[in-house]
DNA sequence: TTTGCAACTGTTACAGTTTAACAATAAAGA
DNA sequence: TCTTTATTGTTAAACTGTAACAGTTGCAAA
Protein backbone atom coordinates (compact mmCIF):
# COMPACT_ATOMS: atom_id res chain seq x y z
CA UNK A 1 0.00 0.00 0.00
CA UNK A 2 2.71 2.40 0.79
CA UNK A 3 3.08 5.33 -1.58
CA UNK A 4 6.26 4.07 -2.37
CA UNK A 5 5.38 4.81 -5.88
CA UNK A 6 6.77 7.84 -8.05
CA UNK A 7 3.31 8.38 -8.67
CA UNK A 8 3.74 11.32 -11.17
CA UNK A 9 4.78 8.39 -12.93
CA UNK A 10 2.21 5.88 -12.81
CA UNK A 11 -0.25 8.54 -14.07
CA UNK A 12 1.62 9.65 -17.11
CA UNK A 13 2.23 5.69 -17.95
CA UNK A 14 -1.67 5.32 -17.31
CA UNK A 15 -2.31 8.26 -19.54
CA UNK A 16 -0.41 6.90 -22.24
CA UNK A 17 -1.78 3.59 -22.20
CA UNK A 18 -5.50 5.43 -21.90
CA UNK A 19 -4.65 7.49 -25.05
CA UNK A 20 -2.69 4.50 -26.87
CA UNK A 21 -5.67 2.32 -26.26
CA UNK A 22 -8.29 4.70 -27.59
CA UNK A 23 -6.32 5.31 -30.72
CA UNK A 24 -6.02 1.55 -31.37
CA UNK A 25 -9.80 1.13 -30.62
CA UNK A 26 -10.57 3.76 -32.83
CA UNK A 27 -12.75 5.64 -29.81
CA UNK A 28 -12.00 8.92 -28.58
CA UNK A 29 -10.65 9.84 -25.12
CA UNK A 30 -12.88 12.31 -24.65
CA UNK A 31 -12.73 15.66 -21.90
CA UNK A 32 -15.75 13.68 -19.45
CA UNK A 33 -14.17 10.14 -19.88
CA UNK A 34 -10.37 12.17 -19.48
CA UNK A 35 -11.79 14.02 -16.43
CA UNK A 36 -12.75 10.84 -14.68
CA UNK A 37 -9.69 9.02 -15.55
CA UNK A 38 -7.70 11.80 -13.58
CA UNK A 39 -9.80 11.52 -10.62
CA UNK A 40 -9.44 7.83 -10.68
CA UNK A 41 -5.51 8.02 -10.87
CA UNK A 42 -5.38 11.25 -8.22
CA UNK A 43 -4.30 8.52 -6.34
CA UNK A 44 -4.26 4.42 -5.63
CA UNK A 45 -7.15 4.24 -3.73
CA UNK A 46 -10.99 3.26 -4.27
CA UNK A 47 -13.43 5.47 -5.34
CA UNK A 48 -17.03 5.49 -5.75
CA UNK A 49 -19.07 6.93 -8.23
CA UNK A 50 -20.37 9.27 -5.56
CA UNK A 51 -16.92 11.04 -4.68
CA UNK A 52 -16.05 11.04 -8.45
CA UNK A 53 -19.52 12.71 -9.65
CA UNK A 54 -18.64 15.39 -6.60
CA UNK A 55 -14.95 15.75 -8.43
CA UNK A 56 -17.28 16.44 -11.57
CA UNK A 57 -18.42 19.62 -10.86
CA UNK A 58 -21.67 17.60 -9.60
CA UNK A 59 -22.27 17.27 -12.96
CA UNK A 60 -25.72 14.80 -13.46
CA UNK A 61 -24.89 11.10 -12.73
CA UNK A 62 -24.96 9.67 -16.38
CA UNK A 63 -22.05 11.74 -17.43
CA UNK A 64 -19.85 10.33 -14.53
CA UNK A 65 -21.53 6.78 -15.13
CA UNK A 66 -21.17 6.67 -19.06
CA UNK A 67 -17.48 7.52 -18.88
CA UNK A 68 -16.45 4.23 -16.12
CA UNK A 69 -18.73 2.08 -17.39
CA UNK A 70 -16.21 2.78 -20.65
CA UNK A 71 -12.84 3.22 -19.26
CA UNK A 72 -14.05 0.00 -17.73
CA UNK A 73 -14.40 -1.96 -20.47
CA UNK A 74 -11.67 -0.60 -22.16
CA UNK A 75 -9.92 -2.20 -19.10
CA UNK A 76 -7.91 0.95 -18.02
CA UNK A 77 -9.60 0.92 -14.13
CA UNK A 78 -11.35 -2.39 -12.17
CA UNK A 79 -14.60 -1.87 -10.87
CA UNK A 80 -14.25 -3.20 -7.00
CA UNK A 81 -17.20 -5.42 -6.35
CA UNK A 82 -16.94 -5.52 -2.59
CA UNK A 83 -16.70 -1.43 -2.00
CA UNK A 84 -18.77 -0.36 -4.99
CA UNK A 85 -15.98 1.89 -5.98
CA UNK A 86 -13.23 1.79 -9.09
CA UNK A 87 -9.49 2.01 -9.24
CA UNK A 88 -6.79 2.58 -11.95
CA UNK A 89 -5.62 -0.37 -13.59
CA UNK A 90 -1.70 -0.83 -14.23
CA UNK A 91 -1.81 -3.71 -16.61
CA UNK A 92 -2.85 -1.89 -19.92
CA UNK A 93 -0.97 -4.45 -22.04
CA UNK A 94 -3.09 -7.39 -21.67
CA UNK A 95 -6.29 -5.92 -21.15
CA UNK A 96 -8.27 -9.08 -20.33
CA UNK A 97 -6.39 -9.66 -17.22
CA UNK A 98 -7.92 -10.45 -13.85
CA UNK A 99 -7.67 -8.10 -11.04
CA UNK A 100 -6.50 -9.28 -8.58
CA UNK A 101 -6.52 -6.51 -5.68
CA UNK A 102 -5.17 -5.99 -2.24
CA UNK A 103 -7.99 -3.63 -0.82
CA UNK A 104 -7.07 -1.52 2.21
CA UNK A 105 -10.46 -0.92 4.23
CA UNK A 106 -8.75 1.71 6.43
CA UNK A 107 -7.25 3.94 3.68
CA UNK A 108 -8.78 2.62 0.76
CA UNK A 109 -5.51 2.02 -0.81
CA UNK A 110 -5.37 -0.73 -3.31
CA UNK A 111 -2.74 -3.03 -4.40
CA UNK A 112 -2.83 -4.80 -7.57
CA UNK A 113 -0.98 -8.36 -8.15
CA UNK A 114 0.82 -9.50 -10.97
CA UNK A 115 -2.10 -11.03 -13.17
CA UNK A 116 -1.88 -15.14 -12.09
CA UNK A 117 -0.96 -15.05 -8.70
CA UNK A 118 -3.48 -17.01 -7.50
CA UNK A 119 -5.15 -17.72 -10.87
CA UNK A 120 -3.94 -20.60 -11.95
CA UNK A 121 -5.89 -22.84 -10.03
CA UNK A 122 -9.22 -21.07 -10.04
CA UNK A 123 -9.03 -21.38 -13.65
CA UNK A 124 -7.91 -25.21 -13.23
CA UNK A 125 -11.04 -25.73 -11.33
CA UNK A 126 -13.69 -23.88 -13.75
CA UNK A 127 -12.02 -26.12 -16.71
CA UNK A 128 -12.86 -29.02 -14.39
CA UNK A 129 -16.37 -28.13 -14.34
CA UNK A 130 -16.82 -27.68 -17.57
CA UNK A 131 -17.34 -23.83 -16.96
CA UNK A 132 -16.44 -21.08 -19.40
CA UNK A 133 -14.67 -18.09 -17.75
CA UNK A 134 -15.62 -14.41 -18.67
CA UNK A 135 -14.64 -11.97 -15.83
CA UNK A 136 -13.23 -12.84 -12.41
CA UNK A 137 -13.30 -10.77 -9.38
CA UNK A 138 -10.72 -11.42 -6.69
CA UNK A 139 -10.90 -9.24 -3.75
CA UNK A 140 -8.85 -9.44 -0.40
CA UNK A 141 -10.26 -7.04 1.95
CA UNK A 142 -7.95 -6.33 5.06
CA UNK A 143 -5.69 -3.95 6.42
CA UNK A 144 -2.70 -2.76 4.81
CA UNK A 145 0.72 -2.29 6.34
CA UNK A 146 0.83 1.17 6.96
CA UNK A 147 -2.22 0.83 8.53
CA UNK A 148 -1.57 -1.68 10.93
CA UNK A 149 1.53 0.32 12.12
CA UNK A 150 -0.67 3.03 12.21
CA UNK A 151 -2.80 0.78 15.16
CA UNK A 152 -0.07 -0.12 16.98
CA UNK A 153 1.19 3.31 17.16
CA UNK A 154 -2.55 4.91 18.13
CA UNK B 1 -24.09 -26.34 -12.04
CA UNK B 2 -25.40 -28.91 -13.26
CA UNK B 3 -28.67 -29.76 -10.74
CA UNK B 4 -26.55 -32.96 -9.83
CA UNK B 5 -27.68 -32.38 -6.40
CA UNK B 6 -30.33 -34.29 -4.30
CA UNK B 7 -31.26 -31.10 -3.25
CA UNK B 8 -33.92 -31.70 -0.67
CA UNK B 9 -30.46 -33.27 1.01
CA UNK B 10 -29.08 -29.91 0.36
CA UNK B 11 -31.46 -27.96 1.81
CA UNK B 12 -31.93 -30.86 4.92
CA UNK B 13 -28.35 -30.54 5.72
CA UNK B 14 -27.92 -26.75 5.66
CA UNK B 15 -31.28 -26.68 7.76
CA UNK B 16 -29.46 -28.69 10.12
CA UNK B 17 -26.38 -26.65 9.80
CA UNK B 18 -28.34 -23.39 10.43
CA UNK B 19 -30.04 -24.56 13.19
CA UNK B 20 -27.05 -26.14 15.03
CA UNK B 21 -24.98 -22.94 14.39
CA UNK B 22 -27.99 -20.78 16.22
CA UNK B 23 -27.99 -22.83 18.85
CA UNK B 24 -24.68 -22.48 19.28
CA UNK B 25 -24.38 -18.92 19.58
CA UNK B 26 -27.37 -18.13 21.45
CA UNK B 27 -29.14 -16.75 18.98
CA UNK B 28 -32.45 -17.24 17.72
CA UNK B 29 -33.64 -18.39 14.44
CA UNK B 30 -36.65 -16.37 14.24
CA UNK B 31 -39.54 -16.44 11.38
CA UNK B 32 -38.05 -13.93 8.78
CA UNK B 33 -34.87 -15.61 9.05
CA UNK B 34 -35.87 -18.94 8.53
CA UNK B 35 -38.19 -17.93 5.83
CA UNK B 36 -35.14 -15.90 4.01
CA UNK B 37 -32.82 -19.14 4.40
CA UNK B 38 -35.48 -20.99 2.78
CA UNK B 39 -36.20 -18.95 0.13
CA UNK B 40 -31.91 -18.58 -0.61
CA UNK B 41 -32.25 -22.67 -0.28
CA UNK B 42 -34.90 -23.18 -3.20
CA UNK B 43 -31.74 -23.63 -5.32
CA UNK B 44 -28.25 -22.89 -5.61
CA UNK B 45 -28.54 -20.02 -7.76
CA UNK B 46 -27.86 -16.14 -6.88
CA UNK B 47 -30.92 -14.36 -5.48
CA UNK B 48 -31.22 -10.50 -5.15
CA UNK B 49 -32.72 -8.95 -1.81
CA UNK B 50 -35.93 -7.57 -4.17
CA UNK B 51 -35.95 -11.41 -5.71
CA UNK B 52 -35.73 -12.34 -1.77
CA UNK B 53 -38.74 -9.78 -0.96
CA UNK B 54 -41.39 -10.42 -3.33
CA UNK B 55 -41.14 -14.37 -2.16
CA UNK B 56 -41.36 -12.29 1.60
CA UNK B 57 -44.81 -11.01 0.42
CA UNK B 58 -43.52 -8.24 -0.44
CA UNK B 59 -42.80 -7.30 3.41
CA UNK B 60 -41.02 -4.10 3.87
CA UNK B 61 -36.89 -4.03 3.02
CA UNK B 62 -35.58 -3.97 6.51
CA UNK B 63 -37.12 -7.28 7.39
CA UNK B 64 -35.25 -9.02 4.34
CA UNK B 65 -32.48 -7.03 4.91
CA UNK B 66 -31.54 -7.44 8.50
CA UNK B 67 -32.42 -11.47 8.03
CA UNK B 68 -29.51 -11.36 5.13
CA UNK B 69 -27.20 -9.17 7.29
CA UNK B 70 -27.76 -12.19 10.18
CA UNK B 71 -27.54 -15.03 7.55
CA UNK B 72 -24.46 -13.25 5.99
CA UNK B 73 -22.84 -12.81 9.28
CA UNK B 74 -23.59 -16.10 10.87
CA UNK B 75 -22.02 -17.42 7.67
CA UNK B 76 -24.83 -19.11 6.34
CA UNK B 77 -24.80 -17.77 3.11
CA UNK B 78 -22.21 -15.78 1.07
CA UNK B 79 -22.74 -12.19 -0.58
CA UNK B 80 -22.46 -12.46 -4.42
CA UNK B 81 -21.05 -8.67 -4.61
CA UNK B 82 -20.35 -9.14 -8.27
CA UNK B 83 -24.14 -9.50 -8.80
CA UNK B 84 -25.26 -7.79 -5.31
CA UNK B 85 -26.68 -10.86 -4.77
CA UNK B 86 -26.83 -14.22 -2.09
CA UNK B 87 -26.65 -17.55 -2.11
CA UNK B 88 -26.55 -20.50 0.70
CA UNK B 89 -23.18 -21.65 1.91
CA UNK B 90 -22.69 -25.40 2.35
CA UNK B 91 -19.34 -24.99 3.62
CA UNK B 92 -20.92 -24.31 7.16
CA UNK B 93 -18.35 -26.36 9.10
CA UNK B 94 -15.75 -23.60 8.96
CA UNK B 95 -17.63 -20.33 8.98
CA UNK B 96 -14.95 -18.16 8.43
CA UNK B 97 -13.75 -19.96 4.86
CA UNK B 98 -13.40 -17.95 1.62
CA UNK B 99 -16.38 -18.13 -0.66
CA UNK B 100 -14.74 -19.42 -4.29
CA UNK B 101 -17.70 -18.99 -6.41
CA UNK B 102 -18.62 -20.41 -10.07
CA UNK B 103 -21.10 -18.25 -11.01
CA UNK B 104 -23.09 -18.80 -14.59
CA UNK B 105 -24.69 -15.71 -15.73
CA UNK B 106 -26.69 -17.39 -17.94
CA UNK B 107 -28.57 -19.49 -15.56
CA UNK B 108 -27.48 -17.94 -12.05
CA UNK B 109 -26.14 -21.08 -10.52
CA UNK B 110 -23.25 -21.34 -8.12
CA UNK B 111 -21.00 -23.85 -7.42
CA UNK B 112 -18.65 -23.70 -4.35
CA UNK B 113 -15.52 -24.56 -4.67
CA UNK B 114 -13.82 -26.14 -1.83
CA UNK B 115 -12.21 -24.18 0.49
CA UNK B 116 -8.48 -23.45 -0.27
CA UNK B 117 -8.41 -24.15 -3.73
CA UNK B 118 -7.16 -20.78 -4.90
CA UNK B 119 -6.16 -19.42 -1.94
CA UNK B 120 -3.14 -20.17 -1.11
CA UNK B 121 -0.96 -17.93 -3.13
CA UNK B 122 -3.45 -15.32 -2.50
CA UNK B 123 -2.69 -15.45 1.33
CA UNK B 124 0.99 -16.16 0.33
CA UNK B 125 0.82 -12.64 -1.62
CA UNK B 126 -1.07 -10.87 0.71
CA UNK B 127 2.01 -11.50 3.57
CA UNK B 128 4.51 -10.53 1.54
CA UNK B 129 2.91 -7.23 1.11
CA UNK B 130 2.43 -7.19 5.08
CA UNK B 131 -1.32 -6.79 4.47
CA UNK B 132 -3.59 -8.63 6.74
CA UNK B 133 -6.66 -10.05 4.99
CA UNK B 134 -9.93 -10.18 6.74
CA UNK B 135 -12.26 -11.01 4.25
CA UNK B 136 -11.39 -12.44 0.29
CA UNK B 137 -14.03 -12.85 -2.71
CA UNK B 138 -13.28 -14.55 -5.45
CA UNK B 139 -15.87 -15.09 -7.81
CA UNK B 140 -15.90 -16.14 -11.46
CA UNK B 141 -18.34 -15.25 -13.64
CA UNK B 142 -18.87 -17.36 -17.21
CA UNK B 143 -21.03 -19.99 -18.32
CA UNK B 144 -22.00 -23.28 -16.92
CA UNK B 145 -21.62 -26.61 -19.07
CA UNK B 146 -25.51 -26.71 -19.09
CA UNK B 147 -25.77 -23.64 -20.63
CA UNK B 148 -22.76 -23.94 -22.54
CA UNK B 149 -24.53 -26.92 -24.08
CA UNK B 150 -27.53 -25.43 -24.50
CA UNK B 151 -25.70 -22.54 -26.66
CA UNK B 152 -24.60 -24.83 -28.93
CA UNK B 153 -28.38 -26.46 -29.79
CA UNK B 154 -29.76 -22.86 -29.85
C1' DT C 1 -44.55 -14.75 39.36
C1' DT C 2 -43.05 -10.51 38.48
C1' DT C 3 -39.82 -7.59 36.68
C1' DG C 4 -36.32 -5.96 33.79
C1' DC C 5 -33.20 -6.41 30.04
C1' DA C 6 -31.88 -7.47 25.47
C1' DA C 7 -33.07 -9.23 21.21
C1' DC C 8 -36.08 -8.82 17.72
C1' DT C 9 -39.91 -6.74 14.86
C1' DG C 10 -42.99 -3.14 12.59
C1' DT C 11 -43.26 0.97 10.24
C1' DT C 12 -42.28 5.27 8.15
C1' DA C 13 -39.71 7.88 5.68
C1' DC C 14 -35.65 8.91 3.56
C1' DA C 15 -30.94 8.63 1.35
C1' DG C 16 -28.01 6.72 -2.03
C1' DT C 17 -27.22 4.48 -6.47
C1' DT C 18 -28.16 3.54 -11.17
C1' DT C 19 -30.74 3.65 -15.42
C1' DA C 20 -34.28 4.70 -19.22
C1' DA C 21 -35.46 7.66 -22.62
C1' DC C 22 -34.97 10.96 -25.90
C1' DA C 23 -33.51 15.23 -27.82
C1' DA C 24 -29.37 17.83 -29.16
C1' DT C 25 -24.40 18.02 -30.79
C1' DA C 26 -20.21 16.90 -32.52
C1' DA C 27 -16.99 14.10 -35.14
C1' DA C 28 -15.65 11.23 -39.06
C1' DG C 29 -16.09 9.47 -43.57
C1' DA C 30 -18.38 9.14 -48.31
C1' DT D 1 -21.67 18.83 -48.33
C1' DC D 2 -24.30 15.12 -46.65
C1' DT D 3 -24.86 11.05 -43.89
C1' DT D 4 -23.98 8.22 -40.31
C1' DT D 5 -22.49 7.24 -35.86
C1' DA D 6 -20.64 8.40 -31.44
C1' DT D 7 -21.21 11.23 -27.76
C1' DT D 8 -23.49 14.53 -24.71
C1' DG D 9 -27.34 17.03 -22.09
C1' DT D 10 -31.29 16.66 -19.37
C1' DT D 11 -35.19 15.00 -16.94
C1' DA D 12 -37.24 11.90 -14.39
C1' DA D 13 -37.75 7.62 -12.44
C1' DA D 14 -36.46 3.04 -10.74
C1' DC D 15 -33.86 0.44 -7.82
C1' DT D 16 -31.28 -0.45 -3.47
C1' DG D 17 -30.33 0.16 1.20
C1' DT D 18 -30.67 2.53 5.90
C1' DA D 19 -31.89 5.69 9.98
C1' DA D 20 -34.81 6.16 13.51
C1' DC D 21 -37.90 4.98 16.86
C1' DA D 22 -41.81 2.73 18.85
C1' DG D 23 -43.62 -1.75 19.93
C1' DT D 24 -43.17 -6.60 21.06
C1' DT D 25 -41.29 -10.90 22.53
C1' DG D 26 -38.26 -14.24 24.93
C1' DC D 27 -35.50 -15.10 28.75
C1' DA D 28 -33.55 -14.96 33.15
C1' DA D 29 -32.86 -12.95 37.74
C1' DA D 30 -35.10 -11.40 41.75
ZN1 LIG E 1 1.18 5.46 -7.87
ZN1 LIG F 1 -5.68 -4.60 -13.52
ZN1 LIG G 1 -28.54 -28.66 -4.15
ZN1 LIG H 1 -19.11 -20.94 1.50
Amino acid sequence: MSNICDHNRCKKSARKAAEHLCKELGVRFTTHRRRVFEIIWQSHKAMSAAQIMQQMDNSQPPITYRALDFLKNAGLIHHVTSLNAYVGCLHTQNPNHIGQLLICTSCYNIVELEPKTAIEKLTFEAKQHGFRPNQTHIEMLGTCKDCLKNERNA
